[in-house]
DNA sequence: TGACAATATCTTCCTATGCGGATATAAGTT
DNA sequence: AACTTATATCCGCATAGGAAGATATTGTCA
């Protein structure tokens, strides 16, 4: 069950639980995340090649961006996680309150930023 | 998020996943524990506590032994992830194999031992 | 090419936690 | 009360991993 320990292992960290929460909403690129959790990008860019490395989330190449986003495709545990995680934190205040930080990044900056 | 970080950081390591898993099929003392799993009695005992400390279990003193059980009345992010343990890890050939140590342990025993 | 922006990685420090042997506690038995 | 069994807790050690500033890398644009 090694392989099953880790995946949760990547559940036990609170950063990494709002991450996957916002990315249960769609991709993000990391400034995006930094600005909604209101983490230092070494954290953020930190967690999210560790929930990368242990098949939670994909990355993919836009220009300078780097966008992450859910991995839904692969693993059965995850695919069995993610309505549990939807249902359980994506009603949180603490992820209401993420989202609405991310809105207004979104709103401020000029429309090629991220 | 702490609180659900700590749930699912009760699930991050390999011992505490076998030792729930084998819960989920009901009440078990901490040496029969001991002997589907063959660990060591102080490894076993700690990770009990861990796991009732963070809601996952309760136990029930009965004379010497005490009974370990999966806590499934309370929270509901545990009650959420109950049956994907359930679908996930109790077909793995690792918690097979501790079942039948378990039995074999059970009926090499004196029927009063536990 | 040089400068800048986005992201990744490195470094240092610090805390959490796993392990297993040893010891403590608690209940049962004689 | 002494002894045994079951379980919990303590101790010392080793390692994983988190934080955040500093530095490296990569892509874009002038």
């Amino acid at each position: 069950m090694q392989k099953e320990a880790k995946i949760f292992k990547a559940l036990a960290d609170e950063n990494r639980l709002r991450i996957l929460t916002l990315l249960l909403e769609g991709e993000l690129c990391v400034c995006e995340i930094m600005a909604a959790l209101d983490l230092p990008q070494s954290t953020v860019s930190r967690h999210l090649a560790y929930l990368r490395n242990h098949g939670w989330v994909k990355d993919s190449r836009r220009g300078v961006w780097i966008y992450y986003r859910f991995n839904a495709g692969e693993g059965e545990l995850i695919q069995a996680l993610q309505p549990v995680l939807q249902a359980q934190l994506a009603q949180s205040t603490e992820h209401v309150a993420a989202l609405e930080r991310l809105k207004r990044y979104q709103t401020n900056q000029k429309p090629q930023a991220c």
